[in-house]
DNA sequence: TTATATAAAAATCTCGAGATTAATTATTGA
DNA sequence: TCAATAATTAATCTCGAGATTTTTATATAA
């Protein structure tokens, strides 16, 4: 079950080399956006982006709509192209999707998940164990490494789920989150003991209580949402 | 409620003319894809389409990734471009992540809607009515008319839903439906009293009653599933 | 006959320039 | 001074042609 491409949809594997200039120009351009280096709510112009990424302007045009698959960038015609604007609303609304989806899909692969499945699962534990060890000393490639860990994490919980559909939906809410967890992971330290979080989803999981599993689970996703909210308004004034 | 885009994405209003090449093509080739002209699985050449719908080239790649974001398109690098494939599973996937999203979209509809919801709501019941009632002589236009009518049902019971993301995700996955229920109406006559079905649904939702209205709802849904369980296995089989 | 390697054909991907539209600045009139 | 209009600038959208890659067809050898 883990063999199978990234997402039912766009096929881009990105465990492998892109094998196009619009994928590779698109892989690029979603790293910087989820990482705040273009704002929510920016202007992406075809004509300054193609030298930065060095493409042509119609390729370019490829890889920002690649982009709004994902909802990280909007399109209006005749109007070209902006990141995807934040607020707490919406982070509010991501975060109880997210709820909704991935318990019912953590469910599910409690329930039909077989030993290749638990297998890989303790596997990207250990992996995520030992990035959270890590992560004392601030070190940036470490964060990246942990966010890379979290993600497998989470990915490899619900792997074993019977629909595509929620994942590929978790997919991309996840990637949603994952920029408001940078902002948040930035401004203000971490005080909750996430690795307990994490481990206590963890035996949860593997003891096949689904019930406690996936309470773990929501509560867990509703934190993320609270360390969101308390942050300071005036954060989420979209760029012009 | 009623006045915001179609999709907090895409931004492609589709009551108005569209503003761009791009967006003429993609809303024609995307008719055409659920209407079946293009086959589950055909190979979309863009050599061969450009002349089809009198476009360049890049336009009509432009139009195919965003078909991709509907996930009515694959696109694989270096290899061009696919129908998205239909199957009993994914039939089946589709109808289940619809019914725990529209229930739970349902339900806070029935808990927040306003005044205007309602008055929405009975207007595109009545206009689904008078749909139903014309559906008796079989005419291509009324078919078209009638499954205008149902979607615009579908998203007025929803349109109260707090969360964007799951109206988002609901009409994905409702366009991905309609796909397979063309092919049921097509192959097999209507057994069923579907306008009794929207009936029950609507006084229950009006009624506020939020575990009957999802009740009806989910075994809805899962009626049409039914239909497409009853059509005969080769009929699934992909076009090269 | 089957399999492998080579050559031809077709399709995709990529780019730069021209046409159309939106945004900005300057001008005019009240 | 402010508002409305016109001229200028800038950006988007669109297209066709060339460069790569994949696919198909052909030929050769076992």
């Amino acid at each position: 079950m883990r063999d199978q491409p990234a997402s039912q949809v766009t096929e881009i594997d990105q465990t492998q080399e892109p094998k196009t200039l619009v994928e590779a120009a698109y892989l690029r351009m979603r790293r910087d956006i989820i990482e705040g280096i273009y704002a929510p709510g920016e202007k992406l112009r075809v004509e300054h982006l193609k030298d930065q990424y060095e493409v042509g302007a119609g390729t370019l045009r490829e890889a920002l709509l690649l982009l709004v698959t994902d909802a990280l960038v909007v399109a209006q015609g005749q109007r070209g192209f902006r990141v995807a604007p934040i607020s707490i609303a919406d982070c509010e609304d991501i975060s109880h999707t997210r709820v909704l989806l991935e318990t019912e899909a953590l469910r599910q692969s409690i329930a039909r998940g077989d030993d290749a499945w638990e297998a890989a699962l303790v596997a990207a534990f250990h992996r995520l164990t030992r990035a959270e060890q890590k992560l004392c000393d601030n070190d940036d490639s470490t964060t990246e490494e942990w966010e890379k860990c979290n993600r497998a994490f989470h990915e490899a919980l619900i792997s074993a789920s019977t629909s595509r559909w929620i994942r590929h939906f978790q997919q991309i809410l996840y990637q949603q989150s994952e920029r408001y967890r940078r902002v948040s992971l930035f401004r203000q330290p971490i005080t909750r003991d996430i690795h307990a979080e994490h481990h206590a989803l963890f035996d949860a999981t593997l003891a096949r209580d689904a019930a406690r599993a996936s309470s773990i689970l929501s509560e867990h996703i509703l934190r993320t949402l609270d360390a969101v909210k308390r942050l300071p308004v005036d954060f989420f004034s979209q760029r012009a």
